[in-house]
DNA sequence: CAGGCAGTAAACCGATTGGTACAAATTAGA
DNA sequence: TCTAATTTGTACCAATCGGTTTACTGCCTG
C-alpha cells in the first residue's frame, strides 16, 4: 500500500515547486491541490493561515536550505573551498537554470510587499556572507562587497535569461563567467 | 461634468505600469481599472481579446521602445557611443531600478508560456545587438557574445536585487560595474 | 442638423477565487 | 484491540474573477 498520508514537512517542497512555477498570485488553491495531490483539507490543516502561511513556510524552507548549504559554509569554512562549493550548490539547486529562484520571483511583483523582511534577509545575508569570504581570501572590504553583489545579481539575472531564452546552457556558462570575475 | 476620453495609445503605458507592478496574474481587471482610470468598457473596446490582448499590446510597446532607443542604435550607430547611450537609456528607463522589467518578470513564471516568442525575441535581439557593437569595437565574436550576455543578465539581476533589498543606489552602481566589465 | 461611431459606464453573467466546516478515514500509542 | 489524535475528502460559502451586454454619451462628418 502506497503512503497517502502527508505531514507538513512533505507538503512544503511540493508547495515550493508550485509557487516557483506559478508565482504567488498565479498559484491558485486549485492549481496547488492539483499539482501537489494535497486536498484543501490537508492544506488548511497544516497551514491554517491559508496561502500566505504556505508561502511563508516555503520562504523559510528555502532560506534554511541556503543557510545550511551556502551561507554558513561561506561564513565559517575555508573561504576558497566555500566559494567553489557555492557555485556547485547553486548550479545543482537551480538545476542548471531550469528551476527559478522563488525569492527572486517574489521580489519582482507586489508579492514583495507581502514578505519584505524574508526577501530582504535572504539576499542581504547571501551578499554579506560571500563578501566576508572574499575578504578572508584577501580582497579589501569595498571590492569584496562589490564583487559579492555582482555575483548574486548575476545568478538572478542568469535565471531570468535562461527562462526567457530557453537556452539550457546559459546558466552554467554564466556561473563560470561570474566565478572568473571573482578571481580577478 | 468632465469626461476623460482616452484612446488606445494612452491606455498602453498605463496598462504597462499595472502589469509591471502586479504581474500578469496579479493584475486583475478591477485592479487595472482602479489604477488606470479606464473602465472595463473602454478596456474591452480597445482590446476585445481581453487581458491577453492587453498584455500583448504592452509587450509590443516595450519592444518597440527598446528597438528605437537601444537595439537600433547598437546595430547602426557608432558602437562606442551606442553602448554608452545604452547604459544611459537603461538607467533612465528603469528609473534607477525603481521600475521593473516587464518582460523579465513575465519570463520568470508561467506567463512565459503565454508569450514565449515575444519574451525570447526581446532578449535575443538585445544580446545580439550588443554583441554586434562589441565586435565592431574590436572584440572577437566569442568574447563579444559572452560579454553581451553578461551585461544583459546583469541588468535583469540588478533589477531583482534592487526590488529585493530596497537599496536605491544598487542599480546605478551595478550598471557602472557592468560597463566596466565590457571595457576590459 | 442628422446620423454614425469611438469611447464610456454600469449592470450582469457563469466560473473560480481563497477560505470554512465537519464527518470519515487513518494513524500511532497503550 | 481500543482509543485519542492526526490527516483527509467533500460540500459549501461569500467575494471576486475575466468577460459580455446594453444603453448612453459627445464629437465629427455628410
Amino acid at each position: 500500500m502506497v503512503k497517502t498520508v502527508f505531514e507538513k514537512s512533505d507538503a512544503i517542497p511540493l508547495l515550493a515547486e508550485a509557487f516557483r512555477e506559478l508565482g504567488y498570485e498565479g498559484a491558485t488553491l486549485s492549481s496547488i491541490t492539483a499539482r501537489t495531490g494535497l486536498s484543501k483539507g490537508s492544506l488548511y490543516h497544516f497551514f491554517p493561515g491559508g496561502k500566505e502561511e504556505m508561502a511563508e513556510a516555503v520562504l523559510d524552507h528555502v532560506d534554511r536550505w541556503f543557510i545550511a548549504h551556502v551561507f554558513q559554509p561561506l561564513e565559517e569554512e575555508e573561504p576558497g573551498a566555500a566559494i567553489a562549493g557555492m557555485w556547485q550548490a547553486v548550479d545543482a539547486y537551480f538545476r542548471a537554470g531550469q528551476r527559478v529562484c522563488l525569492i527572486g520571483a517574489f521580489a519582482l511583483d507586489e508579492t514583495r510587499d507581502r514578505f519584505p523582511q524574508a526577501i530582504n534577509r535572504y539576499f542581504v545575508r547571501w551578499i554579506s556572507a560571500l563578501a566576508g569570504a572574499l575578504i578572508r581570501v584577501g580582497k579589501d572590504e569595498k571590492t569584496a562587497t562589490q564583487l559579492a553583489e555582482h555575483a548574486v545579481l548575476g545568478i538572478q539575472g542568469a535565471l531570468v535569461l535562461t527562462r526567457a531564452t530557453a537556452d539550457g546552457k546559459l546558466f552554467t556558462r554564466a556561473l563560470e563567467r561570474l566565478a572568473a570575475v571573482l578571481e580577478i
